[in-house]
This record gives structure tokens, sequence and C-alpha cells, in this order.
DNA sequence: TCGATCTCGGCAAGAGTCCTTACTAGGATC
DNA sequence: GATCCTAGTAAGGACTCTTGCCGAGATCGA
């Protein structure tokens, strides 16, 4: 919050800044373009430039621009100013993906895994796909981004327990695992966290409703993300968003934790606190012909209604996006959003934007931003 | 979030704002006092001196000092700056405050309002109690920051009704009675999030936990603010933290409103939708020798435990304040961080640090913050 | 074919800012 | 009255941004 100390040497960062800035977006510009574009003057560019070129990020690549008047001389980023990776981790396998300051998926690697998820084989795989999408991709792997399908602290990264809730990933703490392989920091999110940034990003920066979202993830696990002013509310340790034991409405109208109203229904997998996603399915296939599939169905919508009703209550969201195998299933998304008419304070409800990958998507997004401010300090470091 | 060109007024600007900032913290300073203090070199501050010496905002208060050495010249603020208003509306009455840029109570005005309170009376004394105090004030009225008993839109400004709860203040919009007695802006928000915001600050800037809080007012009226990283939530339309409709526990464990559940045990002001205070502090009175009153506040306790629930799902706080007349009643507290330990998830419960017109204290903060704003753009313009 | 035009990159000048160093002025102390 | 100490200012150096100008090279049009 305070105000940076006058400097010349503020000066040239803010330079450097914008040039780099718009090389980012453009890969290959001459110095007269990154002025128009930055709204600097032509001798400031110049100048910038040369630093940047004598630090070694900003090189002439030989070729000149054709047309009118004097050819102009391309520039661009050198090649190997290193990657960002961006990281998933869920139950059914694993991915790694890098890429560099353009935006530019460069190297990818996948590891399915077989349910149910051992930690110790996660901690054999992990550092090994990690190591794989790294060593595919030009240059040095600066930052990793990683999105894992279980609550994370805040500080630690590692994955934490909660009681009543399935522990899809497991017993896990990635930040240890992967700093060997990592030249800068390793960050660690929850994948609905992720997902929600993708799913904002995609609405765009200006977008109506602002950066107020809410996010409910309903598949095996549940999740729940807030998005206020466009930032990702994570809380004390990390835990914000963790709906498992939010008081509900349960079967007979009788107030209960989400996850125990899930077991009541029936909905959990044997023996295990995750959801049956196969039976929920199942019931939305039998739809309103079946009278009891219907009841569990509406008993079910109930339920997060009750867990919108407190989204609504605490954060007043501009909209909720359902995701997840059957949040965003079109059968139960019409079911809730009937109920939530009946609601005091209704609710926009949109099944999500992004559909590929959220997480992976939201974790890139953030390993790109990463990487590019990487580039930016070390390079206007004096 | 686009960073600023690069420019000399850019540094001209933050070497003023410096020396202002520092002139705010301590009224009365020499130039060799304000370089130390804000780390520059005497003469930049001499020249930034000079500048705003022109601009009309420092001034040679004619002062020297005394000790061995030369006499320094002691420099100051000019008066008449202008102040900023704080207002607090409450069904109860209406207050305004005057703070100059050093942060000090310049003049104030107060008026009680009998109950219950009509929208039209209110919207002659709001506009008189706030001329009153800014005509007992030094200068002129540079923004006002109102605090109110009632739901905020964001957009507007105005009081909004939700159905189920109590309407405090009643149909009013602040805006466009305070703009004519104002020259800049006229902010509003709700009374809980102004508390929480002076709560925070009470707690300091670094304190354990970071800036994550929820204050949960529980008085005549249901109000909870969340903080999260030092920011209060204001949610699309202004509405977060509106408890009113959040599903909790009811009587016989039966999922409800919170309002219905308050309703249901008969603590509601006759035929109203607000809570019947005396009701509840009987009830406390009484205590655990009574059974019929014990049996009651463990309901009532149990429905807060499910707003709490609700809360730290989906916001995960540091600590819970419990605020308001009953909430922050101890043997009510005690009865709820009873309850608190049998949940899944606890949370530290305490009552509030600021005990004094919490929404004004942090009304004044938010005022005294943007009068300071208004004084640096405002001389640093050109 | 040849000149006009256009564009890019670089240079020079001018203005302005910060910082360091050094100096002056004025009072208190001895 | 000499000495010391401190505040404020002046001078000089180093830099940066902007404006304006010029030359080089290529295209376009007559």
């Amino acid at each position: 919050m305070e105000p940076p100390k006058p400097s010349l040497r503020l000066l040239r960062q803010l330079s450097d800044r914008h040039v780099l800035g718009v090389l980012f977006e453009e890969p290959a510009l001459t110095r007269a373009q990154i002025a128009t574009r930055a709204g600097l003057s032509k001798p400031t560019v110049g100048e910038s430039v040369r630093r940047l070129t004598e630090a070694g990020v900003v090189r002439d690549t030989g070729e000149r621009t054709g047309g009118r008047g004097r050819a102009g001389t391309i520039l661009d980023l050198v090649p190997d100013l290193g990657v960002a990776l961006a990281v998933s981790i869920a139950p059914d396998g694993v991915r790694a993906e890098a890429v560099d300051v353009h935006g530019r998926v460069v190297s990818g690697a996948t590891e399915g895994l077989a349910l149910p998820t051992t930690p110790d084989r996660l901690e054999r795989v992990l550092p090994e796909v990690v190591a794989r999408a790294a060593a595919a991709a030009p240059g040095a792997v600066r930052v990793a981004v990683v999105s894992a399908a279980d609550p994370v602290d805040r500080a630690s990264g590692a994955l934490v327990h909660l009681p009543d809730a399935p522990f899809l990933v497991g017993d896990l703490s990635p930040v240890p695992l992967l700093a060997p392989l990592v030249e800068g920091e390793v960050v660690v999110d929850n994948d609905v966290n992720w997902a929600a940034r993708a799913e904002l990003a995609a609405a765009g920066p200006d977008a109506a409703g602002g950066g107020e979202l809410a996010y409910l993830y309903l598949d095996r696990g549940l999740g729940c993300a807030v998005v206020a002013d466009g930032v990702v509310l994570r809380g004390a340790r990390g835990l914000a968003g963790e709906v498992a034991h939010l008081v509900t409405t349960g079967p007979d109208g009788r107030a209960g934790p989400f996850t125990d109203v899930i077991g009541a229904l029936g909905l959990r997998e044997g023996g295990s606190t995750a959801v049956d996603i196969a039976a929920v399915l199942g019931l939305l296939e039998a739809g309103d012909g079946d009278a009891a599939a219907a009841a569990t169905l509406d008993a079910l919508a109930s339920a997060v209604c009750g867990v919108l009703a407190a989204l609504v209550a605490l954060t007043d969201p501009a909209a909720v996006v359902l995701g997840g195998v059957w949040g965003s299933h079109p059968a139960f998304l019409e079911r809730v959003a009937r109920q939530v008419e009946a609601m005091p304070r209704r609710v926009a409800l949109r099944p999500p934007a992004v559909r590929e990958q959220p997480a992976l998507a939201g974790a890139r997004q953030e390993a790109l931003r990463r990487l590019r401010e990487h580039v930016v300090t070390g390079s206007a470091a004096r």
C-alpha cells in the first residue's frame, strides 16, 4: 500500500515494464510500433530497448519490415526466457503443461491414475509427470502453479483432509515435491478456485456484475469458490468454499450438514464420503418418469438451494455458476432453478463457460501472469 | 491495474504525496524533519514544499524551532483544507461528525429519533443534522461517508428493503439528500460493514490471521460482514452479509431461514420482523436457572451456529466477531462457543474490540482516508 | 527514370527531477 | 566572543522524458 519512493530508477522500470508488456502481447515489433502501442516516445523506447537488449531479454531478429519508408528492425523477446508450469492433480490423473511468455502451451505430459489413488503412488507420479513436461519445454522452469482436487492449506500449500469430506487426491504436499524442479515459487490452490478464475477471465474483464461470482462445483467432491471484486476468496487457512459442513435442508426438512444430507439420500460411494456420481446421473436419466427418483432429486436440489441461500446471503454474487458432472447437468440445473424461483432472494444460475479442464485453464492463466512478472522484475531489477 | 506511464510528473506527484503523507501524520514539521521521515533528500523536500506552498496547501507557520543550531521554519498544512463528514443513520437517531485532515473530530451534531421512525421525518432530520455538523466545521465539506442500519444498494447508495427483514431506517436515499451539502462524493454503506472495518483497523494492520475476519451483528436487525484480505465483501448489489434468509437449524432441528427461526422462537417485536431485544436479554438474565429460557437460548444459539457454519464453510475467517446487543452479551457468546466446540469445523469467537459507535468509527476512518486522497490528488493535479 | 512521399531509427536540445556535496546563515553553548 | 550545531539553499552531476529534426532506405506516381 505504501507508494514507491520517487526516483529515476522508478521511471526506468516503468518504461521497461511497458515495453515488455507490449512485447508479451505481440511477439515481434519494431521500436516505432512499440512506441505507439505503449504510448511512449520513440527515444524512450529506443533507450529501453537498448537496456533490455543488454540485459539479454530483447534481441534484434535480423528481420526488417517491408512496405514504404525506411525498413524497421524487428525486435522480439529472446526465446529462452523460460516457461511456467500449470499442473493439475485430480484423482484420475495428473497433467502438467508448460507455457511460455506469450501464453503458448509449449509442452505437456499426462499420466492417468487407477482409482483409488494412493498417496505414495501420487508422490512418485507427480514429480515424474512434471519433470517430463519440464524436459520437453524450451528453457528453465521459473514457476509452477498447481491445481489440486482437495482443500489446500494457504500457508504451506499442502492438501488438507477435512472430516466427513472425501479426500480425493489424498495426503500430499506438492510444494516440497516440486520445489527441486522449479527455480522459483510453487503455488498451490484448490481446483474449484482455479476454475472460478478461468470462468471470470472467460466472462471478460468488464462483464456485467463485475467480479462478483460464485462457482458451486458438484461432482464426486463438493466445492465452491467465491469471487469478490475479481479476486477469489481464500480464507484464513485457505479453506473458504469447503461447503461439506454447511448447514442446509435435508430430507423431511431437517437441518443438517450438506455432506450428511447427501449421505442420507443414499448418494455416496460405498462406504466413502464421496458423491456417487453414477447414482446421481442415474436419477437424472430416470427423471420425472420415476416418482422416487424425482423425489430424491428434489431433495438433493433443495439441499443445494440451502447452499445457494448461504452463498447469496453472505456473498451476494451476480450469478452462480453450477459446475461439476451433476451440477452442470441441464436437468439438475433446471431443477434447482425452479426451486430458486421460490426463494426469497433469487439468483441467476448458469452452467460454466469454460468446460475443457477449467481448473487447468485457470492455473495456466496464473502461471502466465507469474512468469511475465518474473521476467519483468528480473530484467528491470537494478 | 494498468501501471502508470513513466513521466517526470509522476515523480513530482510521488514526492508531494510523501510530503503530504508525513504532514498528515504530524501536523507541524520543518523541512529537515519531513526529509528524514519521508526518506527523501532535503533539496527534494524543499522543492516539494515550494510547490505545495504555491498550491496553497502548505504554509509557513511563522514559528521557529529552538535548540542548538539554526532555527528551522516550522511548516504545516493550511487550516482550510476542508473536512470530511462521517454520518451514522440508526433507527434511534442520526449523528454527523466532521473530521479534518489530521483525523481530529472538529464538529458533530446529533438528533435522536422517536421509534418508530418514519421515512419522511428522516428525510428532514438527516440533511438538517448534517448541515449543522457542516456549519460548525471549519472549511468546506469535501466528502461524506454514511453508515446506515439497513442494506445498501451498492450502485445507488439507496437503502434496500429485503423481504422478511426489518427495515429499521426505512426507505431512504442518502445520496441525493446529501449531495447538495457536499462538494464531492457521498459514500454509503451498511453499518455492519463499517463496524467490521473499524474492527479490522483496531486489530492492527498485521494482526494474526491477516485480513480474514467475519463480523456477525445480532441486535434488532441481523447483519454480517465478511472481511477478506482486509477488504469488506460487498457483493454484486451490495447485499453481501444479509443473513436473514440464510438456511439454518430451527427449533426441533428443522431447517429454515434465520429470520423465520427467530420468529418461531417467539423473539420478534410484536408484528414486526425485528428481533425483540428485550425478550432476548430477558432470557439471558433468567439464564440457566430457568429451564424454558435455557432451552430457547440453546435453540437460538444453534440457529446462530448454522450461520457460523455457513460463514466458516464459505469464507473461512480467522475469527468471528459477535457484535450487537445480544450477540456480544457474554452469556450468549459463551453459549454459542459451547456449541461451536461440537461443530466439525470450529472457529474462534470474540466480542468486538470497538464498542463505542463502531459503525461511526469505521465511517470516520474512511472519511479521513478519502479526505486525504482528495487533498493529495487536488494539489498534485497538474 | 526520377522525384515526391513515407516511415523508421537516431541524434540533439530542452526541460525537469532527484541526489550528493558543499556552503551560508543564524542561534545556542561554552 | 569563539565555537558548535542545525536548517536551508546553491551548485553540480546524473538521468529521463519529450519535442523536433535529419538521414537512410524503400515505395509510389508521374
